[in-house]
Order: structure tokens, then C-alpha cells, then sequence
DNA sequence: GTTTTATGTCAGTGTTGTTGACTTTCCAAG
DNA sequence: CTTGGAAAGTCAACAACACTGACATAAAAC
């Protein structure tokens, strides 16, 4: 949008190949660390890192499609399907058909799902809590302002969409 | 942008479930893009993105012992050791024994491994930095310094002691 | 000389992703 | 009313990448 020039003053950005590096890194480690908690909740269930994100935009959008919900994902429906599945057959989702349109399949957590959910979620925003306390709010500012920056255009659509849906 | 819970005073950060979850999903995204040029290039030549990790800490730390890399990488040997393979095999990277302890092994980039590691930094850091360059300055610093607050602590001891062996 | 460490290997398993092919259901346009 | 195509679901096969467990070898440490 606006040229390239970056606004004069302290806004000019001298990255060096290090320092890009570093952030590399510190994403690779910082993943590791945001998974951590909940990959551990997952495994006490015998379920997997795809339950629990298909779980947590049930619990984020509910009455969501499975078309809505594949192109959040960014997954096959045969990869979805799989899980949601055995979520619904374990009776933590449930698959309503559509009123409107019945082919579409509106996806609900059920109180065990919320439960479970609910679990994952505490652990996850406990960890991310922690960190923004550490940082502090000029931190936390920035931390998002860059990982938007990061996401692919049409990701940043479905994050932005989301984001207005519930007002930030 | 507009802050619901202005932060009183200075340090105090109100922090509601919502923001948090904003942050968890801003993560799940931004990663996805992050891994999304690497993966389109490792795709091309039949690699993954385990030998993307594996080239990128040899490539940081040449002389890095398989054990180091380990603990580095949080995997089993035997996960490390079928992507070393075939990164030996195919002439990626050089495994020598030790001198001092000729049982540990000593990994290094060949050239061929050099410019294939250069390929997949370029694309990421072409990523990185522009996030950057629309964050501006502030909010680099920020996005590093939650990152790090995030990190499990012995993830963090590898990340620090990096940090330090190439002066920040 | 026994034990421990570092590395490598074989075999089996599980999760999560992929393609491709096919069916059923159902809305909507001709 | 027929038909084209979208939405959803299923089956089969496969690949990447993680895991566990067992075992082998060489070399350092005690």
C-alpha cells in the first residue's frame, strides 16, 4: 500500500540477517512452548493436536459448517472428517443438519465437549498469560501487531473476520 | 486496537479470556505462514519439515554433536536419525568423529547443504522481515521479548545461550 | 574390567496430513 | 421435472514424522 520508504525518524528497521534469524528461532522454540500444555491435556484423552483445533473453533463459532471449518483449518475434509468423527462419536461434538440448507452439517461442542474444551483453553491462555505478564502491554501490542503481519493474506481474512465478530 | 480495559496506571495488564484467545489464534495462524515458504521449497526437492530443523541448527551451530542436536530439537534419536540419513546420504551434510571424543559425531553443511539452507532461510527471512517492516520497530521488540516468555525455561536455556554465542 | 555414554539401527505403532475415487443428499437453474 | 453441481461423507492407499522398545557397537569413565 503505501511505498517503502519506512516513516523517517526511529522507524527506520536495520535487520540484519542475525536478528531476523533470532526471530526465526524464537518462533520455533515459542511454538514448541505454546503446544506444550495443551499436547500433554491431549494425550491423558488419547486425542491429538487436530481434535483439539477442531474443538476450540467449534467452541469459538458455533453452528459452524464443516466447508466454514475446512478452510479455517486449511486441511483435507477426508483429515477433518477423520477427527470430527471420533469427536462426535465420543459425543463431544454434535453434527446438526442444516435448516436452511440441509446439506450442511452445523457443528456444536455438547457439555463434554465444552468441558474438554474449556480444559485445553484454561491451560493454553494460562501460558499465554503468563507470558504477557512477563512482556508487559507494550510487548503484548507489538507481539501481535507482527504475528498478523506474518500470516498469509488469507488467513489474516479469516483472523480479521473473527476478530470483528467479537469485539477486540 | 482500541483497548476495552485500559491498562491503569502503567505496568498493570488486564488481561480478558478474550484477548488471550485473540493471542492462541493469532499464534496458530501466524505459524501456519511461517512455515508456508520453507515448505513450499523443501516440498520441491522431497524434504520435510524435520530437515528444515536439522539444517537450520547445523547451518547455526556447525560442529554440533547429534546429542546436542537432540536436545535441541526436543525429538527421539531414532526421529533425528532416519532425517539425518538421508541428509548424509544425499550429500546435505557431513558427519565426522570426533577428535577429542571419537564417539560423538560432528555435523557439518556441505556445500550443496549450504545452499540449500540459504534457499529455505532466504524465503523465511524474506517472510520475517517483512512483518517487520509493517509492525515497525516497537512492536518487533515486543513480539520477541512474549516469544520468549513463552518458551518452556530449558527451551529458553538453548535459545539464551544462541542468543549469546552471536551477539544480538 | 565393568559400566555408562554416544550413536546407530530394526521393527512396530499412531497421528495427521495427502490423493483419488465414489456415493448420497439436496439446492437451484434450465 | 430433470439435471448439473455443491456439500458432505466414506473407503483405500500412502507419506511424513513423531513415538516406544530392543539391540549393537565403540569408546570413554570409573
Amino acid at each position: 500500500m503505501s511505498d517503502r520508504q519506512p516513516p523517517s525518524g526511529q522507524g527506520l528497521l536495520f535487520l540484519t540477517d542475525e536478528q531476523l534469524r533470532k526471530g526465526i528461532e524464537a518462533m520455533f522454540f515459542a511454538y514448541r512452548g505454546f503446544t506444550a500444555d495443551p499436547d500433554r491435556i491431549l494425550n491423558k484423552y488419547g486425542y491429538g493436536r487436530a481434535h483439539h483445533r477442531a474443538l476450540h473453533f467449534i467452541s469459538r463459532a458455533p453452528g459452524t459448517t464443516v466447508n466454514n471449518l475446512l478452510s479455517i483449518l486449511g486441511v483435507t475434509k477426508q483429515s477433518l472428517n477423520r477427527v470430527l468423527r471420533t469427536l462426535i462419536k465420543d459425543e463431544l461434538v454434535e453434527s446438526r443438519v442444516g435448516t436452511r440448507d440441509k446439506r450442511e452439517r452445523h457443528l456444536f461442542l455438547t457439555d463434554k465437549g465444552a468441558v474438554l474444551e474449556q480444559e485445553l483453553s484454561n491451560a493454553q491462555r494460562e501460558r499465554m498469560r503468563q507470558a504477557y505478564r512477563e512482556a508487559g502491554p507494550e510487548a503484548v501490542q507489538g507481539f501481535r501487531t507482527v504475528l498478523e503481519a506474518m500470516m498469509d493474506p488469507d488467513l489474516q481474512r479469516h483472523f480479521t473476520r473473527m476478530k470483528e465478530s467479537a469485539n477486540d
